[in-house]
DNA sequence: GCGATCAGGT
DNA sequence: CACACCTGATCGC
């Protein structure tokens, strides 16, 4: 669940990915992608009755989830109300208090976020400043600065505040492999085992999420295959997706889900049931696509990880890792700084950096229902994280279940002192819990894997507005999106790191603001080199696999990570509350 | 019968 | 516990 209430101070008659509670007074609403955690209130009778009677209440959304959203008829009711916004294409929009006539311009901007198809960021220019929301997104370092509307001329647009995901900002997915990487790691697992006969069947384990897609048209595209999924009603319209899935069941892939029963699966059968035409069985491998069961980690993994006779687990992320959450409000501010004290206004000369005040922190043993989010976005709180699972009632400061502004008693702080057994999965459906890793293959790593590509990912490049007709449907061919579009060019951008990596510095949160007066700039933090050396071991057996795969990806990675003791980080937080710098970066310094 | 919420699952 | 859901039970209307 998203803990954004659904509002910016700076614009609170816009509602965005939030749609109950004080979202029923908005003026206009923002659906940034189609996963329902964003989706809060959408479908609710108080917001159909309004709609009702509304003439001016609109959704704006890209035209990708516009399409998702009304494949699903329980949302049928906003079909005349959903104003569809090009991507990349500045729109004024202007916000009616129907009852009063008041009015307010503002221009809303869609930016691709990377998230899931349709996903979007929204821009938002008016008298309150520009700020960017970014719903949930995964951006590569460098991706922002290839955005263009976010760019006035050579230098970035002076950005008032950051509503961001930071479902990552946390340090223990410091750094998430690429999408190439994984995919590639993915896709020789997959070679490996449909490659020995066509009994040979992959069930890639995916939530039931939009996301995957990604992965859906590579594998099909690599293997001429269409992945077998339980419907295709949502993509009609997108020939890229659609081309690439199928509801027959007779493929070797296959990424099907049927409610109940999850645990049967695995060696036997396929959620769908599916078995061969002449009885022989089916041998089937499960592949999970997972983030989080990595970033529990506490030593090095590959990105795919055997969690049992036939099971895998498979790095796969669509939000950005620590390190590129990080970036991107660095991004953005760094080139505010530039911007004010190089290019701008003379005389005032100095570019002041507010500290950052006290850190507002979160003990991570409190997980009850905190009520501080929607207060703080509205009472100009620092920069401050803030938890997940937020209710939004408006809540009084004095309810704040944990006082945010003490630092944490260093106690508090869960440290990864990491000499635990790997790779087991505790409550899942797998046999032997062996860590068998993959591979080695092709050996691109991460870091290496610098690529051209000025583009930032387009999942709008999957829609079309013609419904194809079965014959155009059922021809796989070539995709568009190719993974160069979703480069990790980490490399391109050298910097310091700091070694912040144990325990949780800050609390993990999904949806922060940050105001540019706030920020420090400087992106302190950049990865360093994981330092993934191939992996050398590879028996070959014959059972399930020891495929050889070209992923020798380690996570999580934080560069040069020690677990700092106590004193370490009781200075370590001291300097951070204090706003000094921890350390520098060519002339302009950071957190 | 519906929605909202919670508990439990993957 | 996150993720992004799904199912099922319970409560209120």
């Amino acid at each position: 669940m998203s803990s954004f209430a659904g509002r910016m101070k700076e614009y609170p008659n816009m509602s965005l990915d939030r749609f109950d509670r004080e979202n029923l007074h908005a003026r206009a609403y923002f659906l940034s992608h189609c996963h329902k955690d964003h989706m809060k209130g959408l479908k609710g009778p108080q917001l159909k009755r309004k709609l009702k009677f509304s003439l001016t209440v609109k959704l704006y959304c890209s035209f990708v989830t516009k399409e998702l959203l009304l494949s699903n008829p329980k949302y049928a009711f906003w079909k005349d109300h959903i104003v569809a916004l090009e991507l990349e294409s500045p729109t004024l929009i202007t916000l009616i208090d129907e009852a009063s006539g008041e009015r307010e311009e503002l221009v809303v901007t869609l930016l691709p976020a990377g998230h899931c198809p349709g996903s979007v960021m929204f821009l938002v220019e008016g008298a309150q400043g520009t700020v960017l929301y970014t719903g949930d997104f995964r951006l590569a370092k460098g991706d922002a600065s290839r955005i263009e509307l976010l760019h006035s001329g050579s230098r970035v647009k002076d950005i008032k505040s950051v509503y961001l995901d930071s479902t990552f900002y946390d340090p223990r997915f410091y750094k998430i492999p690429s999408r190439e990487t994984c995919l590639h790691a993915i896709r020789g697992l997959v070679q490996d085992w449909v490659s020995r006969s066509v009994y040979h069947t992959v069930w890639l384990n995916c939530k039931a999420a939009y996301g995957y897609e990604y992965l859906f048209t590579n594998l099909g595209d690599e293997f001429h295959t269409q992945i077998h999924v339980k419907s295709l009603d949502m993509f009609k319209k997108m020939p890229e997706i659609l081309s690439h899935v199928t509801t027959d069941r007779a493929t070797q892939i296959h990424a099907c889900r049927h409610p109940k029963d999850e645990e049967f699966v695995p060696a036997s059968r396929l959620p769908c049931g599916s078995s061969a035409s002449d009885g022989t069985p089916l041998s089937i491998i499960s592949i999970k696509p997972s983030t989080m069961w990595f970033g529990e980690r506490t030593q090095r993994t590959k990105v795919i990880v055997r969690t049992g006779a036939s099971s895998y687990r498979a790095c796969f992320s669509f939000h950005s890792s620590y390190s590129e959450v990080r970036h991107l409000p660095a991004y953005l501010s760094v080139c505010l700084g530039l911007l004010k004290s190089m290019c701008r206004d003379v005389s005032s000369s100095a570019v002041i950096y507010r500290p950052l005040g006290t850190l507002k922190r979160t003990r991570p043993e409190q997980h009850t229902h905190d009520v501080d989010c929607a207060d703080w976005l509205f009472e100009g709180a620092d920069l401050a994280p803030v938890r997940k699972r937020v209710m939004m009632q408006e809540a009084t400061p004095t309810t704040l279940p944990n006082r945010p502004d003490e630092p944490l008693p260093l106690t508090h702080i869960p440290l990864i002192t990491g000499d635990y057994m790997d790779c087991t999965e505790s409550n899942d459906d797998d046999e032997e819990e062996r860590d068998l890793e993959e591979e080695e293959r092709g050996g691109e790593r991460d870091e290496g894997s610098v690529s051209n590509s000025g583009t930032p990912p387009r999942w709008e490049e999957f829609f079309t507005t013609e419904i194809l007709t079965e014959s155009q449907t059922s021809q796989p061919h070539s995709c568009s999106q190719t993974p160069e579009l979703f480069v990790d060019d980490s490399a391109k951008l050298p910097s310091p790191s700091i070694p912040l990596s144990a325990g949780r510095g800050l609390s993990q949160a999904e949806s922060m603001l940050i105001q540019s007066e706030d920020r420090c700039q400087g992106d302190a933090l950049t990865n360093l080199d994981a330092g993934g050396e191939e992996s050398g071991s590879h028996t070959h057996q014959s059972e399930p696999t020891e495929s050889q795969v070209s992923s020798d990806f380690d996570i999580p990675s934080t560069p040069d990570s020690h677990t700092p003791g106590p004193d370490d980080l009781s200075d370590l937080y001291r300097r951070l509350a204090a706003g000094e710098e921890v350390i520098t970066r060519t002339g302009s310094q950071s957190l």
